[in-house]
DNA sequence: CCATTTTGTGGGAACGCTCCCACAATTGGT
DNA sequence: ACCAATTGTGGGAGCGTTCCCACAAAATGG
C-alpha cells in the first residue's frame, strides 16, 4: 500500500506547521496569501486529497447524508435519489444510500449502517413488512435528523414528504366514475402503509360522493410483490359480476393488469378501464396509454432533503414535523379514455 | 449534542481497558467468554454503535466500495447496482453511489469523492464524454483497485465486465437479414464509447457476410441524450430511400423509434423492423414487443463487485486487468417479426 | 515611539478506534 | 514442582484531521 499524501506532508515540505497546512486548505482567514498560494500549488503537485475519515471523525460530522429505500426495481425510488443527490450535493453533502429489498430485517440492518457511519440526517421510506418502528426511534434520541418520504408513517414524530395520496386516489375514481363506470375495483397496497390506506380511503369516499354501493369484493389488499399482482387481478376480473374499471395503488401493478386484460381480450376501456398511480416510466410506452396520477417524482426527493438539511443545521430542539404535501395530477390516457391523448 | 457512547464508556463502566473492549467487540480470540459476554450485554444496553469513521481512519480502509454511473433514468444502472449491492453487502462491504449525470465534471467530482472518502475500491461507467482518463489513472496510482464495466475504455489497464457487444450487434443486425431485410439503418452511440463501437462494428460484419452494401446513409452515430432520439430517426426515416429496418444502440432510443414510427402509421415489423439492446424495462410492454439484445443487467455488477473484492484483498502487484465478456440473448419480439411471442 | 490590536504561525490535545508490545495469570507436560 | 506455552489484559502509539491556546511579528493609533 503506497504512501497517502497527508497535509504532514505538504507541512514538511514547506517548513510550516501542519495547522498552517490545514488552514490554508480549508479557507482560513487568518493565512497569508503566498502561504495560502505554496500550500495548494503542492498539494496539487503532490496529488494530495483530504481525507474525509479523518475530517469526520475530527470533526463528528460526516457531511453524508443517508437515503434508504425499499427497493430499485421500479423508476419511481431512483428518480427520488436523484432528486435528493442534487439537493445534497449543492450544500456539499455526500449521499449513502441502501435499499432493503422490502424487508423490515434489511431495513434495521441498513439503519444500523447509517448510524455506524454517522450520517448527519436520514431520508427513509418504508418497507411494506415494517410495523416497528424503534429502529428509526434511534436517530432522534440520537439527535440525527430524519425525514420519511412516500411510504411514512405517523408512529413517529419527524418530518415527511408525501403526495396527496387520499386526493389523487379520489380524483382517479372520480374519473372512472364521470365516464360512466359503475363497479369500480381497487387493488390496493398493504393496510400496513400509510399510503396505500390514504389511497384506499379516497376511492372509498369518491364511491359514497357518488351514491356507488362499496362492494367489498372489490377491493384487494396486497403486499405489493409485483408476482402475484396477476393473481390478485385474475381474482377480481373472475368474480360473477366482474369490474367494469380497476383502480390500482401503483403504476407497476396497473400495468400488470393491462397485460392480463389485454391477454384475456376485454376491450379497453370499455369493458375494463385501468388507473394506475404515479406515472413511471412504461405507463406512456404501453398501449393503450395507462391513465394515472403522475407525483412529482424527482420533486420528492428535493424537498426530502431540503427539509433534512434544515435539521442538520439546527438545534435538534426546535425541529419542527412537519408534513410537506405535494401536489398530483390526473393524466389521462387510453386505458381510461378511448383515444385520449399520450 | 448528545454524547455519543464510545468503548470508553463501556470500558470505564466495566472496569477493564479500551483494548480488552474494542478486542471482545471484534471477536479477537483471546478475550475471556465472561468478559465478552459483559461488553456485549452493556454494548447492548447503552445503545452502542461503533464508530465506522474511527474504525476506518483507524484501519486506513473503509469497507466501502464506490459506484460511479454515468445516470439514473433507464433501468439498466439500477440494476447493476443492485447486483453490485448484493456482492458487497455479503463481504460486509457498504456502497457509495454517485452519479455523473452524463458529465465529465461530474465523474471528476465523483472521482474524488471516492478518493475523499477512502473507498477501498470502485466500480465505474463512463459517461458519453469522458475522453481523458487521468481522474481514472489516479486509482491505480494511488493502488486502489478499479474496475470498469458496461461503458468501458482501453486506455487504461484494469479490469473490465462487458458483455459480447460485438456479437450481440451481429445476431441483431443478422436477425433482420433473415428476416428479409435489406435496408437496415443503425442509430449508433457516441464513438468515443468503445461499447457503441463494437456494436457498430458487429453491425457493419453482418452486412458483409451477407454481402449487403454499408450505405453510411444509414448509420447515424448520437449522443445518447434520449431527447435527440426521435430527431436523428425522422433523419432516417425520411431519405429517399428509407431503411427497412432499424438496429438502436440500445433499448430507450430504439423505443423512441419504435413511438415514432407508430405515430406516422408504418407496419411493423413489415414496413420497418425495430431491434434494440440491453431488454430493458419497458421494452415487453410497448405494442409490438420491442426485439432486443437481451443482456444479463444484474450479474454485470455482481461480477464486477466480485473483480473488486478480489483485487481489494491481494496486493497491487497481482492485479491483472482481465476482461470478462458475459453472454447476451438474442430476444425475439413483435417489433421484428410479426405475432412473435412476448 | 510605545501600547494595543491585528495577523500569521506553531504546538498539541482531541476525535474513537485498532493493533502492537509487554506482562500477568493460567495451563500443561514432565 | 518447575519451566514453557498459552491465554487474557493493559498501556500507548498511531490513523489524519480540526481547533483551541499561546505567542511572535506586523500594523495601527495617539
Amino acid at each position: 500500500m503506497k504512501h497517502q499524501v497527508t497535509i504532514i506532508d505538504i507541512a514538511r515540505q514547506l517548513n510550516i506547521s501542519k495547522s498552517t497546512v490545514s488552514r490554508a486548505l480549508t479557507g482560513h482567514p487568518r493565512v497569508k496569501e503566498a502561504t495560502r498560494r505554496a500550500v495548494l500549488d503542492l498539494a496539487g503537485q503532490l496529488d494530495y486529497q483530504r481525507n474525509m475519515l479523518a475530517i469526520n471523525l475530527s470533526s463528528s460530522r460526516s457531511k453524508t447524508i443517508g437515503i434508504i429505500v425499499p427497493e430499485f426495481v421500479t423508476s419511481f425510488f431512483p428518480i427520488v435519489i436523484m432528486g435528493a443527490q442534487e439537493v445534497a450535493s449543492e450544500s456539499g453533502y455526500t449521499v449513502l444510500i441502501c435499499q432493503s429489498n422490502e424487508t423490515y430485517e434489511a431495513e434495521v440492518a441498513n439503519a444500523k449502517v447509517m448510524l455506524a457511519n454517522r450520517v448527519d440526517g436520514v431520508l427513509v421510506s418504508l418497507t411494506r413488512e415494517t410495523k416497528n418502528f424503534e429502529h428509526l426511534a434511534m436517530f432522534t434520541r440520537k439527535a440525527i435528523p430524519l425525514v420519511l418520504f412516500n411510504r411514512v408513517c405517523y408512529d413517529i414524530e419527524v418530518p415527511k414528504v408525501v403526495v396527496n395520496d387520499y386526493e389523487g386516489a379520489f380524483n382517479a375514481t372520480e374519473h372512472l366514475i364521470l365516464t360512466g363506470k359503475k363497479r369500480i375495483a381497487h387493488l390496493a397496497g398493504p393496510q400496513s402503509l400509510y399510503i396505500s390506506r390514504k389511497r384506499l380511503e379516497g376511492y372509498k369516499d369518491a364511491l359514497r360522493k357518488y351514491n356507488l354501493p362499496a362492494d367489498d369484493e372489490l377491493v384487494i389488499s396486497y403486499d405489493l410483490d409485483l408476482g402475484k399482482a396477476r393473481m390478485y387481478v385474475k381474482h377480481l376480473l373472475d368474480q360473477p359480476q366482474p369490474p367494469d374499471a380497476l383502480f390500482a395503488v401503483n403504476d407497476p401493478t396497473a400495468l400488470e393488469a393491462l397485460l392480463l386484460i389485454k391477454e384475456r381480450g376485454l376491450s379497453i376501456p370499455d369493458q375494463i378501464a385501468v388507473v394506475g398511480f404515479s406515472n413511471d416510466y412504461g405507463s406512456s410506452l404501453i398501449e393503450p396509454g395507462l391513465t394515472t396520477i403522475a407525483q412529482p417524482t424527482r420533486e420528492i426527493g428535493r424537498v426530502a432533503a431540503q427539509l433534512l438539511l434544515e435539521q442538520t443545521n439546527t438545534d435538534a430542539s426546535t425541529w419542527k414535523p412537519v408534513t410537506r404535501v405535494l401536489k398530483t395530477e390526473l393524466l389521462i390516457r387510453g386505458s381510461s379514455v378511448q383515444g385520449a391523448s399520450k
